[in-house]
DNA sequence: AACAAGGTGCAGTATAGACA
DNA sequence: TGTCTATACTGCACCTTGTT
């Protein structure tokens, strides 16, 4: 059965009346009193219970506990709505790592597709004599990352700004995707992997091409 | 300065009542 | 009936005040 705090009386030395429920003016009275003050002293509580005729049925000490589980409430609620923010920024941000990671993936394998394709180049050149009819060959040209062959007797400083030119395009491209949006401390650890996977590949045309 | 006593706040927990 | 919420309680830490 519920006990409401209507009456000193109800709230005796009895079992019956160990737990109150307060009327919803008295919820009102002490809302409204919290948000002018969340930490009343002890010496407003008493001039509370004194001023409002709706709180005069609850002792100090019930008002100083109603306080105290309010502040606690409020914490708890403050706790949870940040964590519902944090959980909704990790959200956004793990939908976008996973479309780069995808895009990687994808930029991996048409490097190492394009490798393959530099690997049978260098073959060719070492069997045959050098044909110059073959000096623009054409990649797949709808990819981020389809660097122009260059010429065979491109100098090793041609070759160097190609591969710079390349790295800085894919840069400029991915300006705006995660890896520059999210801005994550350790995010430009993909544009060190990009510089290796640069540098991997003019050291390839180098050895086989120059 | 050192100590005890009292008051207070907070975190954690128990429990009664509301509600689907 | 199980879960959730509100109220009450406990233990601990900290601060203030009075006493020696």
């Amino acid at each position: 059965m519920m006990v409401v705090a209507s009456c000193k009386e109800g709230k005796g030395g009895t079992d019956q009346g160990k737990y109150v429920r307060y009327t919803p003016e008295q919820i009102e009275a002490l809302e409204r009193l919290y948000h002018e003050c969340p930490k009343q002293s002890s010496l407003r509580r008493q001039q509370l219970v004194r001023e409002c005729p709706i709180l005069s049925y609850i002792e100090p000490k019930q008002i100083k506990v109603w306080f105290q589980n309010r502040r606690c409430r409020e914490k708890q609620r403050k706790e949870a709505s940040r964590l519902q923010a944090v959980n909704r920024k990790l959200t956004a941000m793990n939908k976008l790592l996973m479309e780069e990671n995808d895009r990687l993936q994808k930029q991996v394998s048409h490097l190492v597709h394009e490798n393959g394709y530099f690997h049978q180049q260098a073959r060719n050149a070492s069997l045959t004599t050098p044909d110059t009819s073959c000096d623009s060959v054409v990649t797949s040209g709808q990819h981020l990352l389809t660097p122009q062959l260059p010429p065979r007797d491109a100098s090793p400083a041609g070759l160097v700004s190609i591969a710079e030119e390349t790295l800085a395009e894919f840069l400029s491209k991915a300006t705006g995707t995660a890896v520059e949006w999210v801005q994550m401390p350790g995010m430009k650890v993909w544009k060190h992997l990009l510089l290796w996977i640069s540098l991997k590949i003019y050291g390839i045309v180098y050895k086989y091409y120059v």
